[in-house]
DNA sequence: ACCAATGATTGACATTTTCAACGGTCCGTG
DNA sequence: CACGGACCGTTGAAAATGTCAATCATTGGT
């Protein structure tokens, strides 16, 4: 019994430890897998994954102002800043004030923009498949109904 | 309602959008909500996500080397130096020359370390349930299920 | 006995995160 | 209408993380 340390973790025994049952764990290694295979595939098209999302929100019209950008996608409104400095001198997207409310910036994507987040989504597309190939449908959207509960508490 | 654009993202139009499915997205967003939970949930313990992943292997004796460590927890083996010497500054933890090949350290923990790991993993545990309030046992061990796919592609 | 490969460590460097401060604008109250 | 507090975007700096190359001791194969 407690000499039942027969060898080592082997390669993977810790997979079987205490954390192989820990969701905060599992987030945090599947968001970093999955992290690197979407900066990977976005790397081409000249895109990461921060900048793939800002320019999303602009290209699909939803007229995001940048602290909505910020709230969304749970960064310090200085880093939106300068991720849609990025876009913008790239010519992807455009900040204009909002008529509404001129202290902010609503964000619309230029022509060009929506051009490159057409390819870059098919990118981002492959490569969710990709990761899921193992699994079904349902469940994959299973997978995404379960992770916006914890996404978006309400 | 009545022209076109009638209020504006109001405050989650922008969930709706492509992103809305976008599973690296989500990954990430879920991520960050729950990594920021565990934290303070942990800060009570003298803990963060990391240096409780590190003192949960060591304490289930699965007598990790640093080597697996890193790769277990996707982490550069220099970061993983930095964990330790936190923990076994602490005595949560030893550094053990490994028997088998001199050049690697196994981790054990303490007595302290097992005894501050169980009270931490109750907060842990605790936070988990809080996050998946909402949800069915079987969803949630479903979602665990997923993420392991995802976690550790074989 | 040699030598290429590996584990831990260090130090340098880049990237990301987190904060505080500021000017411009909005809006409710007096 | 003017004031003052709150909010938006921006800047800059500090702290935390991530990434990489070099080094030393050790290993395992030839």
């Amino acid at each position: 019994m407690s000499s039942g340390k027969t060898r080592l973790p082997g390669r993977d025994a810790l997979r079987d430890s205490v954390l192989g049952g820990d969701l905060v764990f599992l987030l945090a290694r599947a968001n970093a897998l999955t992290l690197a295979a979407a900066n990977a595939a976005l790397a081409e098209h000249g895109l990461k994954a921060r900048s793939y999302s800002v320019l999303a929100l602009a290209a699909d019209g939803a007229r995001p102002t940048q602290r909505e950008l910020a709230e969304f996608l749970r960064l310090d409104p200085s880093q939106v800043v300068a991720l849609v400095d990025g876009l913008e001198k790239r010519q992807l997207v455009e900040r204009r004030t909002d008529p509404a409310d001129r202290r902010a910036n609503v964000l619309v994507a230029t022509d060009a923009g929506r051009d490159l987040f057409a390819r870059a989504q098919q990118a981002a597309r492959a490569v969710e498949l990709g990761l899921l190939a193992t699994v079904t449908p349902e469940e994959h959207e299973r997978l995404a109904g379960l992770l916006r509960l914890l996404a978006f508490p309400d």
